[in-house]
RNA sequence: GCUAGCGUAGCUCAACGGUAGAGCACCGGUUUUGUAAACCGGUGGUUGUGGGUUCAAAUCCCACCGCUAGCUCCA
C-alpha cells in the first residue's frame, strides 16, 4: 500500500500500483475527467504514472507519505504539460502531412510551443490548414500517451530504427550520462522524451499554429536550419481568443508604427539601416529625458563631460574592444589607401591563413596602394613578417568610430594626478556609439547602429566600490520607478567560468562578483545570477524591462571593472602617498536613448504624459474671431515653457478636437466668445473630457506646471497581463 | 550573418500578364463654426534598384538593397 497526503491535508492508502489518476477516480468521475496532471512530492508527473515511480523520480522515498497534487486546467502547470502534449501531437501532424521529417526538440514556451523539425523543404504557412486539420484528427480520437523506459542501448537502436539521427545525436551527447531514457508513445508517434503528458489527446480544447521561422539545432549557427513552427494551446476556445486578440493589441503599440504614426522618429534607407533620425516630436520626448536625468546626475556629485566620435584604433586594441568586437563594429578609418590591405595581410599571417601565393599577390598589389615596406622579410618568421607589417601600421592613422565611450572617459582620468581625495570620480557624457549589429538584429528604436547612452564611469577606490555601485542601483531604480517602468527584473551576470573570453585575473573577478552579490542582497533587491552573460572585463547587474508584448529589453546596467583600469595603468595617490590603481564602474540607467525612448512609446502607447508630450496642449479657437485671443494664451504658455499650438484652420471645432485628441495631446484648452471676454479658457481632459471646466488663463497655467514640476503620470495603458493564459517556463537543462 | 516571407502615392491599402486606383494627408476655394470628421475642386506613383522572359511586367525569373518574423550575436 502507498500512503497519499492531498493538498487539504488528509490522508487516505491506495493499492502500490495506483496512479494520480486512480486517486482521482476514488474522489469522483468528474475529478478524474478534469485531471491533466499531478505533482507528486514537488515535481510535475504523468496521471497515469504510478505513484511509487513518480516518487522515486522525484528523488524521494515512496515509503513515507507520498505528497499529491492533482493539476486540472485551472492549474498554470498542468497549461504547460498540456502544451508539452500539443507539440508532440503538432509533430505527429507533421510527420503525417510531410515525408522524411526528422525530430529535434519540441519545448513549451510561456505563451505556447514549438518542435523543430529537419525536413527537405521548409513549412509555409499555407501549409498551416493542413497540419491543423491532421491535429484536430489526431485530437478527435483522444488516444492516451503512453510513457516507457528503455535502457541506453535500446533506446540508441530504437531512435536509429526510427530514423531519428538528431535523437541519437542528442542521445550520445546531451545525454550521455543516462543510463535509461523515457519515451512516450501515441498511437504511431514515438518520441524521445521526459515528459510529463496529458493522460490522451482528448485534453487539448483549442490551438492555432502561430508561424514558423528557421532556428538551428541546439543553437549552433553553423549546423543546418530546421524549421521551428511555433503554436499554442488553451483548456478552451475562450482562453485562445483572448489570447489571440491580446497579440494583436499588442502589435498596435508596436513603437514602430507609433513612431511613424506620431512623427517620433524615422529610418532612412537612405541613412542606413538601424541610423535613426529623430523628428522634431521624438527629440523632445528624448530631450526631456536627457535634461531630466542631466539634472539628477549633477545632483548625485557626477561631472558632464564631451568626448568626440572617433578614437584610435590603438585605444581600442588597450581596452580590449577593438580585438573582442571587432565584427560587430563598423570598419576602422585608414588614414593610408593601403590601410586595408595591411590590415588584412596582418589578420591573415595572424590566423596562419596566409599561403606563399597569396603573400606573393598581397606584395605585388602593395606598391599600387602606395604601401612601401622594404624591410619585409620573405623568407623570415611569421613573427618577424608581423613586426614588419605592425611596425608600417604603427606609423599609419587608424581611427574607429567608437563603439564605447569607456576608454574616452579613461583619458579624461589620465589627463590629470588624482589624488584620493577626489574620488570618486564620476564622469557623465551622453555618448554616441556606433556598433554594426547583424542586420537581422535591426529593430525599430530597440536595436540600432547608432545609439546614445547615458553613460558615465566612476572611478573610485577600493573601499568605495560598494557604496558607489549601491548609489547608483538607487539612481537606476529612481530612473525607471520615475517613469513608471516597473515590469523590470535584475541580472546578474556572472562570467562562464568555462570560457576564455574574459580578461584579468582570477582575484579580480571573484571581488567584483563578490560585491555585486552583496551590494544587490543588501538592497534586498532579487536578483537571478545568470553565467556567462558577464562583459569581458566585468561582472554587471542588468536591468531587464519587458516592452508590451512581452519582450525583454535590457535597459540600465551596472558593471564593474576591474580590468581596465589595469589595461590603461589608472593610479591615483594614496594618503600613504602611494600610487595605487582605481575600480571603475560603468553605468547606463537608460541604457541608450533609442532603446529606452522605443521601449516608452510602447510603454504608453505614445501617450506620453504631460512632461514629456511632445505637444503638451492645444487651443481650438470656435472661430477665427478668436484667432488673436487664442495667439495670446498660446504666448502666456509658450512663456512658462510649455510646448503650445493654436490650430488656426478654418474646420469646425470638432474636427479640430478630433485631431488634437488623435494626436493624444493632453490639453486641449477650448476658447470662443465667452473666454475671450472673461480672459479664461475651457480645459479638455485628453483623459477625460467629461469633465471640462472655464478658468482663467492663470489658474490653468498652475494646475500644468504642477502636473509638469510632479511629472506626474496620469495614465498607462497597459496590456492587461491576462491570467490564466500563461503556462510555466519552458523545459530547460538537459530537455529531450 | 542564416532561414522564410514581404517592398504599389506622405500614410493605410486595392489592382495579381493587357493603358496604376481608393480613403486619409497635402494644396486651392466656399464656409466662421461650442466639444471626435462642413462642402467643392485639385496636385501627387518610370510600382525599392538593376537585369532578364514576353507583342505586353506592379504582376513571371535572377541579382542587389531594404523591411518583418525567428535563429545566431549583443561591450
Amino acid at each position: 500500500m502507498v500512503s497519499v497526503l492531498l493538498p487539504d491535508g488528509s490522508r487516505k492508502d491506495y493499492p502500490d500500483d495506483s496512479t494520480p489518476l486512480a486517486v482521482a477516480e476514488s474522489i469522483g468521475s468528474r475529478l478524474a475527467k478534469a485531471v491533466v496532471a499531478a505533482v507528486v512530492n514537488g515535481k510535475v508527473v504523468d496521471s497515469r504514472r504510478p505513484l511509487v515511480e513518480s516518487a522515486e523520480a522525484a528523488g524521494t522515498d515512496p515509503a513515507q507519505p507520498i505528497s499529491l497534487k492533482l493539476l486540472t486546467d485551472r492549474d498554470p502547470e498542468a497549461l504547460s504539460v498540456m502544451r508539452h502534449s500539443a507539440a508532440h501531437i503538432m509533430a505527429r501532424a507533421v510527420m503525417r502531412v510531410f515525408p522524411h521529417v526528422g525530430l529535434a526538440f519540441g519545448p513549451t514556451l510561456p505563451t505556447g510551443f514549438y518542435y523543430d523539425f529537419d525536413m527537405p523543404d521548409p513549412i509555409r504557412e499555407d501549409d498551416f490548414p493542413r497540419i491543423e486539420a491532421e491535429m484536430g484528427k489526431i485530437i478527435a480520437e483522444a488516444e492516451t500517451f503512453d510513457r516507457f523506459e528503455l535502457p541506453r542501448g535500446e533506446a540508441l537502436q530504437l531512435c536509429a530504427d526510427l530514423g531519428q539521427a538528431l535523437k541519437v545525436q542528442h542521445l550520445q551527447t546531451g545525454l550521455a550520462d543516462h543510463a535509461s531514457l523515457s519515451f512516450y508513445r501515441q498511437g504511431e508517434f514515438v518520441d524521445l522524451c521526459r515528459g510529463p503528458h496529458i493522460p490522451d489527446a482528448g485534453r487539448i480544447k483549442a490551438f492555432k499554429l502561430l508561424s514558423v521561422a528557421g532556428a538551428h539545432f541546439k543553437g549552433d549557427a553553423s549546423g543546418r536550419t530546421l524549421q521551428r513552427l511555433y503554436g499554442t494551446a488553451f483548456f478552451s476556445q475562450k482562453d485562445l481568443d483572448a489570447y489571440l486578440t491580446q497579440i494583436e493589441e499588442a502589435k498596435r503599440r508596436d513603437h514602430r508604427v507609433l513612431g511613424k504614426q506620431h512623427n517620433l522618429f524615422h529610418i532612412s534607407q537612405d541613412v542606413g539601416p538601424g541610423l535613426a533620425l529623430w523628428l522634431p516630436k521624438g527629440a523632445v520626448v528624448r530631450g526631456t529625458l536627457e535634461e531630466f536625468i542631466k539634472h539628477e546626475l549633477v545632483a548625485r556629485g557626477y561631472t558632464p563631460v564631451y568626448s568626440p566620435h572617433v578614437g584610435r584604433v590603438e585605444m581600442y586594441e588597450t581596452s580590449g574592444h577593438f580585438p573582442y568586437y571587432r565584427d560587430s563594429q563598423f570598419s576602422p578609418i585608414f588614414g593610408h589607401p593601403g590601410g586595408s590591405l595591411v590590415d588584412r595581410w596582418i589578420t591573415l599571417l595572424a590566423d596562419n591563413g596566409l599561403n606563399p601565393g597569396n603573400e606573393r599577390k598581397f606584395l605585388e598589389f602593395a606598391p599600387f596602394l602606395d604601401v612601401k615596406i622594404d624591410n619585409y622579410p620573405i623568407g623570415g618568421s611569421v613573427e618577424e613578417k608581423l613586426a614588419a607589417l605592425r611596425s608600417w601600421q604603427g606609423m599609419q592613422e587608424r581611427y574607429l568610430l567608437k563603439p564605447m565611450n569607456c576608454p574616452h572617459h579613461v583619458q579624461i582620468y589620465k589627463s590629470q594626478q588624482r589624488s584620493y581625495r577626489e574620488l570618486p570620480v564620476r564622469l557623465a557624457e551622453f555618448g554616441t556609439v556606433y556598433r554594426h549589429e547583424q542586420s537581422g538584429e535591426l529593430n525599430g528604436l530597440l536595436r540600432v547602429r547608432g545609439l546614445t547612452q547615458d553613460d558615465a564611469h566612476q572611478f573610485c577606490t577600493p573601499d568605495q566600490v560598494e557604496n558607489e555601485f549601491l548609489e547608483t542601483v538607487k539612481l537606476v531604480q529612481f530612473v525607471l520607478g520615475s517613469l513608471g517602468l516597473d515590469n523590470y527584473r535584475v541580472q546578474l551576470s556572472l562570467r562562464d567560468p568555462g570560457s576564455d573570453k574574459y580578461v584579468g585575473s582570477e582575484e579580480n573577478w571573484q571581488r567584483a562578483e563578490a560585491s555585486l552579490r552583496r551590494v544587490l542582497t543588501d538592497l534586498q533587491l532579487p536578483f537571478e545570477p545568470r553565467a556567462g552573460e558577464a562583459a569581458f572585463y566585468g561582472p554587471k547587474a542588468d536591468f531587464m524591462v519587458k516592452d508590451c508584448i512581452g519582450r525583454e529589453w535590457q535597459l540600465g546596467t551596472v558593471q564593474l571593472d576591474y580590468n581596465l583600469p589595469e589595461r590603461f595603468q589608472l593610479e591615483y595617490i594614496g594618503a600613504d602617498n602611494r600610487a595605487h590603481r582605481p575600480v571603475m564602474i560603468h553605468r547606463a540607467p537608460f541604457g541608450s536613448m533609442e532603446r529606452f525612448v522605443g521601449v516608452l512609446i510602447e510603454h504608453f502607447a505614445a501617450a506620453f504624459p504631460l512632461w514629456l508630450a511632445p505637444e503638451q496642449i492645444r487651443i481650438l479657437p470656435i472661430s477665427e474671431k478668436q484667432n488673436e485671443y487664442a495667439g495670446q494664451v498660446e504666448q502666456a504658455l509658450k512663456g512658462r515653457g510649455f510646448r503650445a499650438t493654436t490650430d488656426l484652420r478654418s474646420s469646425k471645432v470638432n474636427a479640430k478636437i478630433r485631431d488634437a485628441q488623435l494626436e493624444l495631446i493632453p490639453y486641449m484648452l477650448v476658447v470662443g466668445g465667452k473666454e475671450a471676454e472673461q480672459g479664461t479658457v475651457t480645459i479638455r481632459d485628453r483623459l477625460d473630457p467629461e469633465h471640462q471646466q472655464s478658468i482663467p488663463l492663470a489658474q490653468a497655467i498652475e494646475l500644468f506646471q504642477t502636473e509638469v514640476r510632479e511629472r506626474k503620470i496620469r495614465q498607462t495603458k497597459k496590456v492587461p497581463e491576462a491570467t490564466g493564459l500563461h503556462g510555466g517556463e519552458g523545459v530547460e537543462e538537459n530537455a529531450y
